[in-house]
DNA sequence: CTATTTCTTAACTATTTCTTAACAACTTTC
DNA sequence: GAAAGTTGTTAAGAAATAGTTAAGAAATAG
């Protein structure tokens, strides 16, 4: 069950908001000011926060530059698009204006629970490319094809850092089961196996190498 | 730089939307149908996707169900909250009603492109030339040049110093893989060839001599 | 224990990048 | 404006790295 902190001053919103939220199965913490809700955030472990910005003692935009990594939808009587900017280039997620309609309000939530940090996503993807980290199968234009542990092991590296060079040193520490006993030779070897697969169901370079430095995937 | 797919049949709605988003320094690629943004989805690495619902052929649901891990934002005339809600149920990212506010569009775009893998970039700007480090890449007008690895060297040291001279044997120390067997014939050939490169796609001098003393990248 | 798959090694080829060298072009100095 | 010094360009060969293949070792599955 996700936790949802809802920072808001107004009782009658706030009883309001929580209402809508627990009927559908969040379960719901409550500040009533910045302060409050820091404290909050230090000893639970929050996974969206909801906030009204105009609260006491401390401005909407203080309190979410404190915050790090937690979705923040900001829940605001002001309407102007100044201020929805100022927000949302300060860190705010999303950002809904006073009257809201719960179920809009239900769907932003679900959205920002909905992250690719919030859920694991088992599908590493690259243009058409998808490593299914379940079965540890790659497919290309839904082909499959069948990978071995290290040849897997390399993909999905490079998959996790898209248009970024992974030397050759990391690559063979990730590979190298503890032994540290595999050399360069072996790290091109797998390369080049992994190429001979991808070529044999598309014309497409997807793993290219950076001269004296490793391997990437890249536009 | 990042990359916004732009779906949208109406030319006018379409051409403002890609105004927008190049004055703000992004790359905008184009489609009018669903088929055709499909297809582009294939060959390139999109990070962000702007839909328009109406669309020739595909409703914008089942274009938003058949994409995976990119995030959407939709850009409708349609404004009431059953809209709004059946879309971000299933699978966008956010919703943005017509007419739109530029600044307001602009924010809720790097909302979306300021995710935790996307903050990572490193790149060192330089008028219209950035230097991306983590691929080891030069940009110039969005189009890619590829360097060596001491090519590379050179230049990343010219732009971290700009408006400043490095000396010729402070670039030999550089680029002289411990053997220091290199003299500054080898140097003038590697500054020979990157503006050579940098000359395949733009007119614009970047690299400027320091005669006797070394060389710059200067206004 | 055997059969199969996967990994590493080694020899070899192919490719890229770097250096060298010769020469052309440009600056400075006298 | 000629000489000396410096920079720029080009091409070719050297050096470094990448890629391929096949065979045997190691690991895994049956």
């Amino acid at each position: 069950m996700k936790k949802i902190l809802v920072v808001e001053d107004n009782i009658d919103i706030h009883n309001l908001i929580r209402e809508i939220l627990e009927k559908a199965q969040y379960q719901v913490l409550n500040a009533y000011s910045g302060t409050e809700a820091l404290m909050i955030l230090e000893k639970e472990n929050i996974d969206l926060i909801l906030l009204d910005l105009m609260l006491p003692g401390m401005t909407g935009e203080e309190f979410i530059a404190k915050v790090k990594n937690i979705p923040i939808i900001v829940v605001s009587a002001k309407t102007t698009s100044e201020d929805k900017v100022s927000v949302l280039l300060s860190g705010a997620s999303d950002y809904i204006t006073k009257p809201f309609d719960s179920s809009e309000l239900l769907a932003r939530v679900k959205v920002q629970l909905r992250t690719i940090r919030n859920s694991n996503t088992i599908e590493l993807k690259y243009k058409d490319m998808f490593l299914n980290q379940n079965n540890r199968c790659l497919f290309i234009n839904n082909q499959k094809i069948t990978l071995t542990k290290t040849e897997y092991a390399i993909l999905k590296q490079l998959l996790l850092n898209p248009n970024q060079v992974t030397t050759k040193s990391k690559l063979l520490e990730l590979i190298s089961n503890d032994t540290l006993d595999c050399d360069e030779n072996s790290l091109k070897v797998h390369i080049s196996n992994i190429r001979k697969k991808i070529k044999s169901i598309s014309s497409n370079e997807y793993i290219e190498s950076v001269w004296g430095i490793g391997f990437k995937i890249c536009d």
